[in-house]
DNA sequence: TCAAATGATTTACC
DNA sequence: GGTAAATCATTTGA
């Protein structure tokens, strides 16, 4: 059995027609007639055409047969010539087809992900610019953040280790394919071109394999991404030790409670709030209160006092504690929770204001308020306070809230405690 | 289960 | 860009 492939790099076309078996006929080893040559051809068609008939013994045999052949050169060569005219029909449609836009959307969205290409910490970049697209609060944020990751890096896993599958099967079935072609080439003229469009054939196939692999990692990476910042999206309440401080400072600058950024940033790590926009939830959480306040200033009239009267306690105790320093413009806020600058004497006024009224029955201030409030109706006047309110005898009232609503420029504070005013009562004024 | 509380978002305004 | 106001959506507590 010839064991050389026929591939068509060379063939021995010289005559029209069909040359190589005119050669093969003209060599002395055909027939002596016609008739002899024809039913030679014919017997050859014959047994091609009924091979598949054939058990695959007998189909060896036939082959091993026809292989040796006299004849078959001449009609490999007819063959050959007959490929030849075919192949150029089709080198045409053999051009290279540009890269698919979609494949590449997919490409660039998996390596920007970290999923595809080098391993880039596990996606710890991608769930970093997730994390701080949505902000976020507490301390829990670490742990979702490396679930992200963990999650993040379980899609890269699966994806590497079905696309080497895919490749390897691939290279399998191109191998497989080329070698039935080789041995194809032994009964049939095989270019090197027919087999590189079936290389390119088989790879297209595994290609669109591959997208739908590709495409499903991609709505895997976006349907984690869009859980993890609906998470951090998911409404948290504040823990009652941050919102006790973010009340404080809202009571106890009451008059103007729009911290400034530095304000809000120290409040935001007071509050244990982490993340790279801190203050967008403080100023969320100011935004409500200011409007709430506002709106119904009755209800949280109960509230304020007792603020103001921790301010106030913790204003006396620092005074006690240091009255040499004398610097009632700089007092803590309440306990433990952490000290803000309120020497906004408006707020301190409101403070001490409400320990002075009628509805603080508390006690628990030291007996040295009434010098406390000397030493503040000073610093007041100074800055052009409330000294005359202060003699009055209210509840911490809602100053800073003008008679349009507005919290600057308020003249003229109110009193809060009787809903009864006249129409220039800041409650009938401020609440809808 | 439901109402109240509350954090987040949207829209309009300055 | 910051804020007020309205609204949405979720959590909380009875």
């Amino acid at each position: 059995m010839d064991e050389q492939p026929r591939l068509m790099h060379s063939h021995g076309v010289g005559m029209a027609g069909h040359p190589g078996l005119a050669q093969h006929m003209q060599d002395g080893t055909a027939g002596t007639d016609g008739e002899g040559r024809k039913q030679d051809i014919g017997d050859i068609l014959q047994q091609i055409m009924t091979i598949t008939d054939q058990s695959l013994d007998e189909a060896q045999a036939r082959k091993h047969a026809l292989n040796c052949h006299r004849m078959k050169p001449a009609l490999f060569n007819v063959l050959c010539e007959i490929k030849e005219k075919t192949v150029l029909s089709i080198r045409g449609a053999q051009e290279e087809e540009p890269q698919d836009p979609q494949l590449m959307r997919l490409d660039n969205m998996l390596l920007a992900e970290g999923v595809a290409g080098p391993e880039k910490g596990g996606g710890s970049a991608a769930a970093a610019a997730a994390a701080a697209a949505a902000g976020g609060i507490g301390a829990d944020n670490s742990a979702e953040h490396s679930d992200y990751r963990a999650k993040l890096s379980q899609i890269r896993q699966i994806y590497h280790t079905e696309l080497e599958k895919y490749e390897q099967a691939c290279n399998e079935f191109t191998t497989h394919v080329m070698n039935l072609l080789r041995e194809q080439s032994r009964t049939r003229p095989i270019s090197p071109k027919e087999i590189e469009r079936m290389v390119s054939i088989i790879h297209r196939k595994f290609s669109s394999i591959q997208m739908q692999l590709k495409q499903s990692t991609c709505e895997a990476v976006m349907i984690l991404r869009s859980r993890f910042l609906d998470a951090r999206r998911k409404r948290r309440n504040f823990n009652k030790q941050a919102t006790e401080i973010l009340n404080e400072y809202f009571y106890s600058h009451l008059s103007n409670p729009y911290p400034s950024e530095e304000a809000k940033e120290e409040l935001a790590k007071k509050c244990s709030i982490t993340v790279s926009q801190f203050g967008f939830c403080v100023s969320n959480w100011f935004g409500n209160k200011r409007i709430r306040y506002k709106k119904n200033i009755g209800k949280f009239q109960e509230e304020a006092n007792m603020y103001a009267a921790r301010t106030a306690v913790s204003a006396t105790s620092v005074s006690a504690q240091g009255s040499q320093a004398n610097s009632p413009s700089t007092p803590n806020s309440a306990g433990s929770a952490g000290s803000f600058n309120m020497s906004n004497s408006g707020d301190l006024f409101m403070s001490v204001q409400s320990l002075n009224g009628d509805s603080y029955q508390g006690g628990q201030v030291g007996a040295n308020i009434q010098s406390q409030v000397d030493t503040l109706r000073h610093v007041i006047s100074q800055t052009g306070g409330y000294s005359d309110s202060l003699a009055a005898s209210q509840m911490y009232s809602p100053q800073g809230i003008n008679t349009n609503g507005g919290w600057q420029d308020a003249p003229t504070p109110s009193s809060v405690t009787s809903p009864t005013e006249g129409p220039g009562s800041v409650h009938s004024d401020t609440s809808n």
